[in-house]
DNA sequence: CATAAATATTTCAAGCTTGAAATAAAAATC
DNA sequence: GATTTTTATTTCAAGCTTGAAATATTTATG
């Protein structure tokens, strides 16, 4: 017996890039409602709230180049970012003893307190945005996503 | 008996937490490639694609509003995104005949030529993406998705 | 040690994005 | 028919984002 030809090669394409577009509408859907609760809510931005959210797990600070890669952004945009914080005084930066090129950028006490607030807050809005999944609906979510992401960061290679 | 109490009350918030910031990861990493290789490769950027995408399928062109409503972005955002396909020949504004306040935008066969090519070089990259997701996969993630997004759909409602 | 290469960061221009305010025209109401 | 409300769109300021070029410093090489 011959080997099934690929009767499907046309088609799986087709339906990964309904996948992808499935994707991308979920995923668009509830950033811009987080967006809009954070904005409406507490006059806050995402870009914002996700940089502090990398420095609060880290309370010796982070260099900006670390930041950067953390949150797979652009290193001057990392600069913005952290300038705002730091005039606003919820950010700071220190020097490093050994380089004088970097430096590292930490929370503030205020900083800490406010992502604090606004992260409990966060999760509390997940909850609700996406309460129409239950327990079963979750984890074979989880499942898919982490099978997904493995694939996505081994091809990441050829992104560099 | 007593109903059984929600013992992971908890738990499934965290779930779903971990849920989101896992589909925001996958998202971002596919939607950078995509936008890293249409920049390479063609000089493009990926919001001329969606609305170009989106006038493709109307080939009677579509009312400002109603791009703005498809895509989900806001009205002022697609004025410039239309002005600069507008300049480079690829779409163009045709008076509305009862409605002197709308315009119907559509694309040129210069931008319908030029999305087309685009269009199914897209289709190839997501194919590649995606590649170590297999039929079983794709189509149990799609199921999923169609779940998520008919629950998000519903909730858009207080989003206005 | 001098020079070259690599690293850390900032600056910059161009484009995307939003929400609010401004315009203009159409539809509804009195 | 005049006034109010709604609808369609643009304009604008502020912030996000990128990639490329510029600075400054450190590390590696000859």
């Amino acid at each position: 017996m011959t080997p099934q030809p690929q009767t499907r090669l046309q088609p799986l394409s087709k339906e990964r890039l309904r996948l992808w577009l499935k994707l991308l509408k979920a995923s668009r859907l509830i950033e811009d409602e987080v967006r809009r609760r954070l904005r409406r809510e507490h006059d806050w931005t995402l870009p914002r709230f996700d940089v502090m959210s990398a420095l609060s797990r880290a309370p010796e600070g982070m260099k900006m180049g670390e930041i950067s890669r953390f949150l797979k952004v652009s290193n001057g945009n990392i600069t913005g970012i952290v300038d705002r914080l730091t005039e606003e005084g919820l950010a700071l930066r220190v020097a490093v003893p050994g380089d004088r090129r970097a430096q590292r950028v930490r929370l503030t006490a205020k900083g800490q307190d406010l992502f604090t607030r606004h992260s409990a807050e966060h999760e509390v809005w997940i909850d609700e945005i996406l309460g129409g999944l239950d327990d079963e609906d979750v984890s074979g979510m989880i499942a898919r996503f982490d099978r997904l992401n493995e694939t996505l960061s081994d091809e990441e290679q050829y992104a560099n």
